[in-house]
RNA sequence: GCGCCCGUAGCUCAGCUGGAUAGAGCAACUGACUUCUAAUCAGUAGGUCGAGGGUUCGAAUCCUUCCGGGCGCGCCA
């Protein structure tokens, strides 16, 4: 249910009769039609620019053909007013019974989510995020891109749309082999070889004691002695595994979990990469040449060299990119051709990668791939996530890898909660960069939208149970009774008009991929209940529960749980668990 | 040099894919606690939406040129 979708649907009808009654031309390009809550309450409950949008279609002036609309609007069920404004807005007023039943009855209907809608209509959708390499723990700056990958996913499904979690595991690389020769120093220590420091060029790290240890119990001396070229594919795969399971307990104690991890090892292994560039070459896209010099400042090792490229630059990509190296083996950009290509085979039309913001320079050489490949049915939409600065008391959290101080998803979790981590990391665009202050995120304060939030659910929570205790006869009501005609006040019925807007902002964040929108909703939903709260501090006849007033009580009782309701609902496509009581 | 992102109140940021007089929070000032949780609320003040030009009924939003900041720029991942 959504109130604006709802007199759109009307308003169509309207227009097809002007047409059928040839004041309007029959052909009419209705598209740009906005049914919306106006920006200004004085403006009412609901405008429309369809004069303006039409205007020029009818060759009418915007306010002769508002004027056309007026009648038939006003004889609308439920319609009280309707007005023309500025320069041809159309600007209805509902009747607030309707108002407030038709919001609250559909957020207590049994049958259907609010909030859901089908616009996805079941399509299929691939969101790949995170897909950190898998060379040790995971770290904070991976934490927002997992956050937000996870909750856009939830919020497609909310919209429809069959989604599927994915992560990209880059096990093929130099840096998998890298990890391999760090974690045989680890098995070498465990065999009770004094290492030393770890060398310049392995990963230091102490996570990987344990995978030194695990080796040495499963094998013994037996490869201790042995050149590289024994050891390296077995222990690869086994530290890369290892590395695997710790980041599955990372995500997991963020609430994040994945339908599919997807290896690049096996693209290379099967085949898979060399059928994609078959399928480009096919298709004339690839050739031997010789790129330009970048403009600029040169690399130091610059010379012509012919490669074997991708001609990306027709499909938008600024230069053609090489997908073999000069060794003969696959560039990451064709693994990743290959994979994406794989995911259209696997049925999605429509993907969604989740990147870090230094990525950026690589979005339209991917896109580029799917375009070629797709034949332009395929649709990926590349999300940059900017950074996190961490900061204490204000103060920058200074890290650094060299030294190994850099702090883990696992620390920021450990220390503050889920929740806490979650609910930040949606609190700005994820093009934007993200303060995280440990001390600010914890505070119980309005500064802290998490707890902002959660307060305000947590004292609905409070409400709900006062009420059962101080009028237990309250329960003793039919459903059928209540009467919600008794909401009447302006601050509950602004309350109202917030809860109207829920689908809306559902679907506009979830087709703009913008999960944070649903985040800055609930702390306005949160604002408005508070407000609410308050002027029943200051009048007692505005309070929820009124003592000798059952009716009044549980129609307030109504509204309050239904803004419950579309808090918990909200939270849970953030990942973030409602609070009881605080 | 080129490409992408960003620039909105003193600070941190929204702004519903082009709508009406640009909104919150923090900080500042004024006021509300024998309460359904004051962990909150109400009010005041604060703006050339980086600058100029363009598109149109209408621009913070789209195009263009500058200015300023970030990221990236032939085989890394």
């Amino acid at each position: 249910m959504n109130i604006f979708n709802q007199f759109k649907e009307e308003l169509n009808l309207l227009l097809q009769e002007l047409s059928t009654q040839s004041i309007l031309p029959d052909d009419l390009d209705a598209r740009n039609i906005t049914v919306e809550p106006p920006r200004d309450e004085k403006h009412g409950d609901i405008a429309t620019n369809a004069a303006l949008v039409l205007s020029k279609q009818a060759r009418m002036k915007p306010r002769d053909l508002a004027e056309c609309l007026v009648g038939p609007l006003t004889a609308l069920e439920h319609v009280e007013s309707v007005e023309i404004a500025g320069p041809g807005f159309i600007n209805l007023r509902l009747s607030p019974n309707y108002l407030v039943a038709i919001v609250l009855d559909a957020i207590a209907d049994p049958n259907g989510e609010y909030g859901s809608s089908n616009i996805g209509d079941g399509e299929k959708i691939n969101v790949e995020y995170v897909s950190a390499n898998p060379t040790g723990p995971m770290h904070v700056g991976h934490c927002r891109g997992a956050v937000f990958g996870d909750a856009l996913a939830s919020l497609l499904a909310k919209v429809g749309y069959a989604v599927t979690r994915e992560y990209y595991i880059n096990d093929a690389g130099a840096q998998i082999d890298v990890l391999a020769r760090s974690a045989y120093l680890r098995y070498r220590e465990a065999l009770g070889e004094e290492v030393g420091d770890i060398p310049e060029g392995l990963y230091p790290g102490e996570y990987l004691v344990s995978v030194g240890e695990k080796l040495a119990r499963l094998y013994g001396d037996k490869w201790l002695k042995a050149p590289e070229a024994e050891w390296l594919t077995v222990i690869r795969d086994f530290a890369a595994a290892e590395m695997m399971d710790m980041i599955r307990d990372d995500l997991a104690s963020l609430g994040i979990s994945f339908d599919l991890f997807y290896s690049e090892k096996t693209l290379h292994d099967s085949g898979r990469i060399a059928d994609a560039l078959a399928q480009l070459d096919a298709k004339g896209l690839i050739y031997e040449g010789v790129l330009e010099p970048p403009k600029g400042k040169l690399p130091d090792d610059w010379e012509a060299r012919p490669q074997t490229l991708f001609k990306s630059t027709q499909f938008g990509d600024d230069v053609d990119r090489a997908v073999k190296k000069s060794d003969g083996s696959w560039t990451y950009f064709a693994a990743d051709v290959a994979y994406h290509l794989d995911k259209y085979q696997r049925g999605f039309s429509r993907m969604v990668d989740v990147w870090g913001a230094d990525h950026g320079g690589y979005i339209k050489r991917v896109q580029a791939a799917v375009t070629a490949l797709t034949d332009g049915e395929g649709d990926l939409d590349v999300k940059l996530c900017q950074l996190v600065r961490l900061f204490r008391n204000g103060e920058p959290v200074r890290m650094s890898k060299r030294a190994g101080n850099f702090v883990t998803l696992r620390d920021v979790v450990d220390e503050v909660g889920k929740d806490v981590v979650r609910f930040i990391m949606l609190s700005r665009k994820n093009d934007a960069t993200l303060d995280f202050d440990f001390s600010k995120v914890t505070e119980q304060s309005k500064d802290n939208p998490v707890f902002y939030v959660q307060y305000a659910h947590a004292r609905i929570c409070s409400v709900r149970d006062k009420a059962a205790e101080q009028l237990p006869e309250i329960d003793e009501t039919d459903e059928e009774d209540i009467d919600l005609s008794l909401i009447q006040d302006p601050a509950e019925i602004r309350l109202i008009k917030t809860l109207a807007n829920w689908p809306r902002i559902i679907e506009s964040a979830a087709m703009a991929h913008e999960p944070h929108r649903v985040a800055f909703y609930l702390y306005d939903l949160a604002s408005d209940f508070h407000a609410l709260w308050n002027k029943g501090n200051d009048n007692p006849e505005l309070r929820f529960i009124i003592d000798n007033n059952v009716a009044l009580t549980r129609a307030r009782l109504v509204m309050i749980l239904a803004v419950r309701w579309v808090i918990a609902s909200g939270l849970e496509i953030l990942g973030v668990e409602p609070a009881e009581a605080m």
